[in-house]
DNA sequence: ACCTGAACACCGTTCAAGT
DNA sequence: ACCTGAACACCGTTCAAGT
C-alpha cells in the first residue's frame, strides 16, 4: 500500500507525500520527512514552513479541474459553469482533507486567478460569478466537512445519513419530515439543483 | 484590557474563555487552564477534549442569532430570510475563527436544528432550503477566512482588499477590470444582492 | 543547495493521588 | 466532583555544522 521512500526529493514529490497525509489526516512535518526519507529540518530547504505546503497543495489540486469545460465546452456559458462545477466538485471531494485550505487561499493562488477569469468570460458580472463561486465552494466545503478518508461512495454516504438521521417529530416536525432530502443534501442531483437555480436567477 | 482568573469556574466560564482565546488565534487548552487559575488536566472534567470545546463553541455562537427575525419577524419569507442571514452574517462575523468550526460542527447541534426547522418554515422545499444555507454559510466561510482578529469595519476591510489587488491586465483583463467589484465581495451589500437572487430562484 | 543532529518551545491527553 | 503534579507522546521551527 504505502511506497517508499522517494529516490529524488524535489518540491513535486513533496507534495506528492503531503498530500497522501492530509488524506490520512497525518501531515505532520515530521511525518513527511520520514516518508521522503529526510529529517524534518531538511523540508524547510523546500517550502518556508507548514502553511506554504498546505498552500501549495491547494492551488495544485484545482489546477487539476478541467477548464477546458468552462472555457471551451459545448452549450451556453450556464452549462459550461455547472459542467466545469460539477467536475471541480469531483476533484476536490477526492481529497476532503485539502478543501478548508482550498477556502483559506481560495483566491490568491495562481491557479485561482484563472479560474476566476475563465468565470468573468462566462458571467460577466462579478457580482454574479461570486454568487456563483460561493455556492460551489459552500456545497463542496459542506460535504467535505463530515467526510472521512477515503472518501465513501455518494450513495453509500448518503444511506449513512440517513440512518444515522434521528430527530424528535414532536419538536421538529418539518426536520423530521424532510429526512430524505436532508440525507440527500450531499449529491450530486442536490449540488446540480441548486447550482441550476442559482444560475437561472443570474 | 484582560481580566483575571473567574472567581468559579463551571461549563460556562470555560466557553467565555474559549471564545476569547478562539479569537485571539491562541485557544490552547494550557492558555485555556491558565486563564480559568487551573491545570490542563483539569479541564477534562468539564470537556471530553479540545474538539468538544470548540462544538459547543460553534452552537453557542449560532445560538446568538435571532430567530425571531425569521420566524416571527414581518414580511415575506424571503424578506425573514434575508433578515435573519443579515443577522448571523454580523454574529459569526465577529469571531471569523470559530466560523470554520460552525462550518464542521453544521448541523450536529441544538440550535443549529432548530434553526434548521424555522428555515423550513419559511422555505418548505427542503432542496431550497439547503441551497439558502449553502449560500449563506459558504458566504460567511469566505468572508471570515481572510479575515483577522480582531475584525477590522467593512469599509476598511473592502479599501484593504482594493489596496491589495494588483493583478497583470494582459494576463488577467476580465479580473483587472471588475476589480472594484472584487474588493467589495465581502460586503454586506454583496452578502444581501446574491442571497435575493437566490431566493427569486427558488 | 541540501541535509543532519540536536535542541527550543511548545502541544493534547492521561492518571495516580489528593480534597 | 474537582483539581494538582507529573508524565507520555507528540508538534513546528531553528541552526550550527557538515557535504
Amino acid at each position: 500500500m504505502k511506497r517508499g521512500p522517494q529516490r529524488s526529493v524535489n518540491t513535486e514529490t513533496v507534495l506528492d507525500a503531503a498530500l497522501e497525509l492530509l488524506d490520512a489526516g497525518a501531515l505532520t512535518m515530521r511525518a513527511l520527512a520520514a516518508r521522503l526519507g529526510l529529517t524534518p529540518g531538511a523540508l524547510y530547504t523546500y517550502f518556508p514552513d507548514r502553511a506554504a505546503i498546505v498552500t501549495a497543495l491547494a492551488d495544485r489540486l484545482l489546477g487539476q479541474a478541467n477548464l477546458d469545460l468552462l472555457e471551451h465546452g459545448g452549450g451556453s456559458p450556464a452549462e459550461r459553469i455547472v459542467a466545469f462545477a460539477l467536475n471541480l466538485r469531483e476533484v476536490l471531494m477526492r481529497h476532503p482533507a485539502a478543501v478548508p485550505a482550498i477556502l483559506g487561499a481560495a483566491f490568491n493562488g495562481p491557479v485561482a486567478l484563472r479560474v476566476g477569469e475563465s468565470l468573468l468570460g462566462a458571467l460577466p458580472d462579478p457580482r454574479a460569478a461570486y454568487t456563483v463561486m460561493v455556492y460551489v465552494l459552500g456545497s463542496i466545503a459542506l460535504e467535505a466537512a463530515e467526510t472521512g478518508s477515503p472518501v465513501a461512495p455518494e450513495a453509500e454516504r448518503i444511506a449513512a445519513r440517513r440512518a444515522a438521521f434521528a430527530v424528535d417529530p414532536a419538536a421538529f416536525p418539518r426536520t423530521h419530515a424532510a429526512a430524505d432530502a436532508i440525507a440527500a443534501y450531499v449529491s450530486t442531483e442536490q449540488f446540480r439543483w441548486g447550482l441550476e437555480r442559482v444560475l437561472s436567477a443570474l
